[in-house]
DNA sequence: AGCGCTTTCGAAAGCGCTTTCATAAATTGT
DNA sequence: ACAATTTATGAAAGCGCTTTCGAAAGCGCT
């Protein structure tokens, strides 16, 4: 095993030696976890700084039974949704002092299979997990040996009461829906359904037949139809809607991610966004100010979402209580439903 | 300091003592660092598994002086950009079998200052070194302590000799002048620079420069002008320049991410992309595809990039010679350049 | 001067692993 | 059958820190 140019890593040791006092002395100056003499504290001070003394993480985890790191697993990192969780959650873990590591459960280059995650409890404190990159077995043997989790996006399996966090989906659809319906009088509205595996699929569903119901409109299963979350699905989707002759007045596209193939295939049959038919996103993600037109969309506080994932594993960390959150969205209007915005 | 619901981990320990055998052969079997007879190993094997024992990775990297991760340092994460780039390292550092620390030195939420990386020679075994994350002076003091680092999208400062990655800045912005002037025959190309603190800034401005004068065309300093890889600046300086008169055949934005805000200020003020003006982006980030026109623009192999700093922080650990790379540029027609794509 | 406190600090144990060194057992050659 | 190897394994040191425990020193009183 081929090992690093041993330039010999100044120790705590070291840090004692030159300021002439014991390493427990300067350990707690360190972490200021007990008192230490103004006059010795400034002495040590001098020291560490004359010798640009930094603690070992991995001494300090081993004897601290901590790591100082929060992990984030997910099914797959490039996703634009990812853009700003990360960034909520890489902030609030810095200003926390802690450190960050991700995991992508994706499949690995070669082998088809998904890989078995890199976290878990002997390199994290505490794991924001989203949707689907952990099965339930794992995720229960994480929970039941006191590791600190937060669901992303998912409820907690079975009795476990894993803390968890999404933003209000139905909620959101509903406004959608109020909107279509109440400004611009569209009755026909077709929806494009998430993939099984997301919990948000089966809310934003439940929403719009619950929307609908109260406007009193009929639901029709064939306005149904599969997007998964995804551009290309949703494209083929509306495009077989189209060729087999169905219409509707508007499209809700199940996810920002989906519109712009929602947007291509109704633009390359002849219809025009919004006077023929009026389309609405979820999420409010990078793209969606910048499609032609702007869509019109339902904002998810993904940022805020991320920052409080890591509140909460902070919270549960000191052992308080730490309710599931939902929180609230807000309705973007821009173009793409008809209005001048 | 609270500490968590104490379950003793089980350790090398547990898994020596039913097997039977000292920790000294339970290593051996984990690692694999020294032969152990087959039928103690099964042994061990299965006692293992019994036990769900996971070793340590604290106490790993502590006797091992490597920590078995390493770390990325950009400035800002949630930029388009990094979606793919994350992407790239995330699989290839999980395909080797390590972690991965993020860290940005964005601002805190609190102050006004950058906050002091969290990354250091302490918590990884190599740093991935975004351009703009990280002082020189730092980057000197991690590169003497010999701990490997790649630079992304700048070079090495003095004679630091530390490897760099970047995409051929200079070929993509030739190839985007050549065909704005052989295909399209265009004359005054205005173009954006990026930020000062960014390299690609200059690469592609002196590419610009050489590409013109190949075509035999002048180079009018009133067609450079600020944009600064940004939405809202680049925005700002397209629409003075309309309003002051000025025109030109083409534009070339600086980057995909500046792409909206030109496309907007054309827009705003009239003019037709591409029947008017020519717009052209590098990148070819998760936008260039989605905007209205489809953006014509080069693409950078970020994900590649991503994969290759990786293979150098590898090769870096190994000692072997790790030469800096400029990773080669595609040109993709798209529609913003007038190209029926 | 002697007593009980409080404050400050050092010695040493322990965190869970890897690896060196030594020993014991098995194998080979003569 | 015996020395010389080779192979398999354990004991123990060490990685750099935190923290417990106890001693020493300083303090205010009687």
């Amino acid at each position: 095993m081929t090992r690093r140019k041993s330039v010999r890593r100044t120790t705590i040791d070291d840090v004692a030696k030159l300021a002439g006092v014991s390493i427990s002395t300067v350990s707690r100056v360190v972490s200021g976890n007990a008192p230490v003499n103004e006059d010795t504290a400034t002495r040590v001070q001098r020291a560490i700084e004359e010798l640009n003394y930094k603690p070992s993480t991995a001494a300090r985890a081993l004897s601290d039974r901590r790591t100082n790191a929060f992990g984030l697993l997910v099914s797959e990192i490039a996703a634009p949704y990812y853009l700003y969780l990360l960034r909520g959650i890489e902030m609030a873990v810095r200003e926390a002092g802690l450190g960050l590591l991700i995991n992508s459960v994706g499949m690995s280059e070669n082998q088809q299979e998904k890989t078995r995650p890199f976290l878990g409890e002997h390199n994290t404190d505490g794991i924001i997990v989203s949707s689907g990159s952990l099965p339930d077995e794992e995720l229960q043997r994480l929970h039941e040996l006191g590791l600190p989790l937060v669901l992303l996006h998912r409820t907690s399996p079975n009795g476990l009461s894993i803390p968890s966090l999404n933003v209000d989906n139905q909620a959101g659809i509903k406004a959608i829906i109020d909107h279509l319906v109440t400004v611009h009088g569209h009755q026909r509205i077709a929806f494009l359904r998430g993939p099984e595996s997301e919990e948000d699929s089966y809310w934003r569903e439940l929403g719009y037949r619950e929307a609908l119901q109260a406007h009193g409109l009929p639901i029709d299963p064939s306005l149904i139809g599969y997007g998964g979350f995804d551009e290309h699905i949703s494209y083929t989707m509306v495009s077989e809607w189209l060729e087999s002759g169905m219409s509707f007045d508007a499209i809700f596209t199940g996810n920002d991610e989906a519109a712009p193939g929602v947007l291509n295939a109704l633009y390359e049959h002849g219809l025009r966004v919004p006077e023929d038919v009026a389309v609405v996103g979820f999420d409010d993600d990078h793209l969606a100010s910048r499609l032609t037109p702007k869509l019109t969309t339902v904002r998810s506080p993904i940022e805020q979402l991320g920052k409080e994932a890591v509140a909460q594993l902070l919270s549960l960390m000191e052992g308080k209580p730490t309710p599931s959150k939902i929180l609230p969205i807000e309705f973007i209007v821009r173009q793409s439903c008809g209005c001048s915005g």
